[in-house]
DNA sequence: TGTTAGCACTCTCACAGGGTGAGTGCTAAT
DNA sequence: ATTAGCACTCACCCTGTGAGAGTGCTAACA
């Protein structure tokens, strides 16, 4: 479909692109690479890419830039995965070291450690998957009539929330509802609790009901709502980003990254790592950008990583980078403390 | 030191610039407010106060905008809190009562309440107080060599760290150990765990002493941070002020954003309410805005709100909803579940 | 037949010049 | 002390112009 000669010019093109983000024209393609062929006859390809669909021209007279399509048919076919280069290698064995001795918190070390890296936005979230389970529940009286609902789920992950307590409640019968509540949840998945489970909770349990019903919402909603742990760190590398000098984009891009609960299911793939490029995404203010994400399982634990830039992105690095990590996380279950 | 004349001309410069964001002159000022000057005078009067400073002229032939200095004087002096307007309140009261219902995180819902309601960015952090004492400690096994730490504080925040185990450790040495260390630190303050202590529990104890350390690391952690609890909203917001027209200005505002770090100390005030204006926030990418903040303190909790906009902001409103909102909570504890 | 040189053409971008309007400062009259 | 009048100063917008980059086309060439 496409020739030998012809994709090699759509991937200098691409690259040539990627790198300086401005049209490239044909004069300066033969100047950069060496191919054996005059201006013209690259003009003459170009024009064929174009109307093929590969390329796009921003208005008459100027070079041409890779379409969202030239982004996708580099990516699928063209894209040589290099290894990260002698110095990424460096920095990022360097940060990764730094995060094993770290003791914040996990995501968001590693959120600074992509953006850092890639000079993109990174984001990273630990979803709430409905198969896990319950391993433990705890509740702790604060004050008389207030009190600190904590659940641990099988994966390591806490969620915690504080609940009324009905007035005059002794720390004797709390300590009762914790063992029974214990008894009763542990090892239940998040996704068995529905109404009946709790109607026969409530129907066993001899002492105070309302309180199972607040149980109940909130283990509900820890389900529903994974969007508690989403980190997002390096927004201030797109505005480098030559497409991001308008602020009314930058505004759009901002505003959808508020909605944090609509980025999770963006970070949801089949594959270990996939690339989504503009309108893929699914979000119309990411029309411009490109999406790479790669998710990492350990039993204990669960990792979306998602790394957001402009479609003229360094998809070759930037998934590179994304490897290396996962096979540092699965070599040695390198994450050390959260 | 201002007389009355000077003062009222003051005042409506600077409410016209809150509202318009345009540098204000002598004959819109006259037309605007019914002061029964020539637009002459008020030239004259208007050189008088740029030279005493609270007056500033973009360039020679512009109208006069606030200095920081003449804000000061305005927020200390002449701002009338005035109540909130009828349709704000109406607002307020709704989102209010949504909050009470909603199951979600309530600094995030603060949070998206003030940005919403003042189209400024708001800050709520959840500091930890070194007061602060642990009422339990619980240490729930994951894997076999993996483990989460809780931590729960006094005021019924909760802090959680997974911690590396033993090989081979059991689960009745794991029950051992929390309640030993449960004996042994419940009712300690944050600030009272040291070395000393560190080393008599380890002389204390009989049995891995590694899971000592790991723990007075974590603690001692907590006591660091308390940005765990940070939330931003309504950068988007900002975005909007026709003083964000530049990227690079957004880019660096976004950038201290990040820092969240070094957020939290900006919350800090004696006051109940406090404004800082420009410079005053001590943060060289602020120095255009303003920040108002005020703290919200319950024995079980302590909130810190901050909210950050254009040095041309809207004072007297932003104060009244910060008055309006403790007093919410104060008056019901109306905080709900968390 | 594929490739290349040459040339006219197009379009953006940067810059300069001129007109407009808002606003000032000064001066002289009230 | 206040005000009307006036000359002056900028920022802004519009326009035009020239340079530069790049194209498409045509005709010559291997």
């Amino acid at each position: 479909m496409l020739d030998e000669r012809k994709r090699a010019i759509l991937k200098a093109v691409i690259q040539d692109y990627i790198f300086t983000a401005e049209p490239v024209g044909s004069r300066a393609l033969v100047k950069r690479h060496d191919i054996g062929l005059s201006p013209a006859t690259i003009r003459n390809e170009m024009a064929d890419l174009e109307e093929m669909g590969y390329l796009e021209q921003p208005h008459t007279s100027a070079g041409r830039i890779p379409s969202h399509w030239g982004y996708r048919f580099y990516v699928n076919t063209m894209m040589d995965e290099s290894e990260l280069s002698g110095k990424d290698s460096e920095v990022l064995d360097k940060l990764l070291l730094s995060i094993r001795s770290s003791s914040g918190s996990l995501s968001r070390d590693v959120a600074k450690l992509l953006s850092s890296v890639t000079s993109y936005l990174s984001l990273i979230a630990e979803p709430a998957s409905p198969s896990q389970s319950i391993r433990h529940i705890d509740i702790i009286p604060v004050t008389n009539t207030a009190a600190t609902l904590i659940v641990v789920l099988s994966d390591g992950t806490v969620r915690h929330h504080s609940v009324n307590l009905p007035q005059g409640l002794e720390s004797r019968q709390v300590r009762h509802l914790t063992r029974f509540v214990n008894r009763q949840l542990e090892g239940v998945t998040l996704q068995d609790i529905d109404e009946k489970l709790v109607a026969d909770l409530k129907k066993d349990f001899a002492g105070n009901v309302r309180l199972i019903d607040s149980i109940f919402t909130i283990v509900h909603y820890m389900m529903l709502t994974g969007d508690q742990n989403l980190v997002i760190d390096g927004a201030t590398n797109l505005l480098n980003q030559p497409e991001f000098k308008d602020v009314e984009k930058v505004r759009k891009l901002l505003h959808s990254l508020e909605q944090n609960d609509q980025l999770l299911p963006l970070l949801q793939a089949d594959e270990d790592i996939a690339i989504k490029i503009g309108s893929e995404i699914g979000v119309d203010s990411f029309s411009d950008c490109s999406l790479v994400i790669a998710s990492y399982t350990r039993p204990d634990r669960k990792l979306l990583f998602g790394i957001l830039g402009p479609a003229r992105m360094e998809y070759a690095k930037t998934v590179s980078l994304l490897k290396r990590l996962r096979q540092h996380f699965q070599e040695d279950g390198g994450m050390g403390n959260e």
